[in-house]
DNA sequence: ATCATCCCTGTAATCGATTCCACGGCGTCG
DNA sequence: CGACGCCGTGGAATCGATTACAGGGATGAT
């Protein structure tokens, strides 16, 4: 592979002058330009990433480390954040920690020795002391989705607390009192906000929330089908499922079905996280919807502005209700349905 | 952020016997190297992975360059090559082209510039010249579910034609005989393959398959809903509609559904590859099944062979008709759901 | 004509590792 | 006792870029 020392001999200049053209450095007379573009083309000449990073200390590349790719809602999320890097003139190297700790820190760890610009996470715990010390160390980093307490970096998520209460009316309004949650782990702010936004609004519609009905799941199908067979197996179960995330509404789905219950008719479901699926499913499920766009757009700025100098921004979103058929019926309800 | 001199100043012994200690190398007294590890940790040292690539001209990283990540598909496709490939001591950097060729284009070259040790990729095209190139030069490369005639490299993907012919055998045997297909892009060779396959299943069973029959797609699920929009204009639309990805058959369910026709009982619907939503749409939808982990590994195995100066192995593995309710009630062909 | 200035260019240092080569010391063998 | 070989070590080159600095030539001003 060419070099830029090819490109000098091919072009009877220096390497100066070539990195001076690569790089449209003014002070290169327009003769030496023509001459390195032709020697750079004749050879097929490209710079060399790893060379120029280990010069200048950067290399263009952000990483982001996600709790779970095969989560749609995460998919998404890092599907917008590669749209936008690119579009900020970065690379993203992605790292699933399948919700589990210590991939997530074989995730940064090694994210950190390939010195990327900036790293944006979605932390799958409360936090590594790895974690701690890559902040503490100065490294460019944003939370996205989740954050952890304590840790002072740029936060960019979504508030469900508003579409929480949405829902909790929605289904008081269809009749439904008995209401359990399957919870996400007590680790991630996520899992323990979208409880308290849920047992906040029903404490307002004066419901109280037992413990019962309150499942422990890890934001994988299989908690969620867990929790849900708990709650079936109750001697009074719930009239509504309200999963934390979409993977768990998904194997509540399953183990409603194994009892040969209905939904809604014996049992309502709803869900954070809207997906496309979920329009599909029988029947359409009602889910709290994130801007995921709009928070992986404002996740990779606010890092580009960290790296960049700038200043940063927290950003939080309101998430909002999608009714569809899920929880039941009701004329005074009707909203479209994507 | 500590250097290797700054090691080897700390343990007062060469940069070149820093680098021994880190990389294991026999000829280093016990004394010196756990002086060496002392000072390691003592300044929490870790090593620059830039510097290192740029000296050895290998980066441990595969690129992986697949058509859209937001299919759950190529979604599990990635998560299990990243998995592979960390166990083989590789990290991945995934590239998105979205179906688009010149997005595509974009991601081979900067992988390339990144110096990648190899690159895996699922075309989204019939290939560009960089592609060939790229092929040409020597860079490792092997192509995974899809691939490019003409360029030499080893190609590992699911064969779908005994599924396909179990497919249509499933629904000759309901009764079905207008069969229709949503076809993939014509530059892709899972776009061709699979109606080749398809035509060649009725031809056995004496079946045509009319033009109109063959809906022209590109693997996204707008495409889906459009054909099959087309399908059901026609004087004497289909009985069944097959969709050769599961985009394409959520489109499918779209248009169906917007015309307020029920499946299966207005018409039937199949698609190729199998994901765990299609187990909880209204109806459950008969699918393909890919051997998605073992393509995955079997690909990434194949890369690394060809990069670390073993013979790959070109991997072909079958695919299987997973039989659910979208296509119709038979006693005779009840399998497992999943 | 002389000198300062500006523009363009090249030489060389540098980033942080790996690795070839040479060298000093010590043990072994003849 | 001398030669040889081996082991551990350090110096320095190297990978491919960027960039500070210096120098040469042309130009303009005085």
């Amino acid at each position: 592979m060419a070099s830029i020392k090819d490109v000098a001999a091919q072009a009877g200049v220096s390497v100066a002058t070539v990195s001076r053209v690569l790089n449209s450095h003014p002070s290169v007379s327009a003769e030496a330009r023509t001459r390195v573009i032709a020697a750079v083309d004749a050879l097929g000449y490209r710079p060399n990433a790893v060379a120029r990073s280990l010069r200048t200390a950067q290399t263009r590349t952000l990483g982001l480390v996600i709790s779970d790719v095969l989560n749609p809602y995460f998919t998404e999320l890092a599907r917008f954040v590669e749209e936008e890097a690119r579009a900020l003139g970065y690379s993203v190297i992605i790292g699933n920690a399948d919700e589990r700790p210590e991939l997530q820190d074989h995730h940064i760890r090694t994210l950190i020795d390939r010195r990327i610009d900036g790293l944006l996470v979605s932390p799958a715990d409360g936090g590594s002391p790895l974690m701690r010390e890559v902040a503490l160390s100065g490294t460019p980093m944003v939370f996205v989705d989740r954050w952890i307490p304590g840790i002072d970096v740029p936060v960019v998520r979504a508030d469900g607390t508003g579409a929480v209460r949405d829902l909790v009316a929605h289904l008081h309004g269809l009749g439904h009192r008995r209401l359990a949650i399957i919870a996400g782990p007590a680790a991630t702010t996520t899992g323990n906000e979208r409880v308290e936004a849920f047992r906040d609004a029903m404490r307002e519609l004066g419901l109280a929330l037992p413990d019962a009905y309150i499942g422990q799941g890890d934001f994988q199908a299989a908690s969620g089908r867990r929790a849900t067979e708990g709650f079936l197996a109750l001697d009074e179960p719930p009239e509504v499922v309200f999963a934390a995330d979409n993977l768990m509404a998904l194997g509540a789905l399953d183990a409603i079905r194994a009892r040969g219950l209905r939904v809604p008719g014996d049992i309502a479901l709803a869900a954070f996280d809207d997906i496309p699926w979920f329009v599909h499913t029988d029947p359409p499920i009602t889910a709290i919807a994130q801007p995921t766009a709009d928070l992986a757009r404002a996740a990779v700025r606010a890092l580009a502005d960290l790296i960049e100098g700038r200043t940063p921004q927290s950003v939080t979103l309101p998430a909002r209700l999608v009714v569809r058929r899920s929880c039941g019926q009701d004329a005074t309800d009707q909203r479209s349905d994507r």
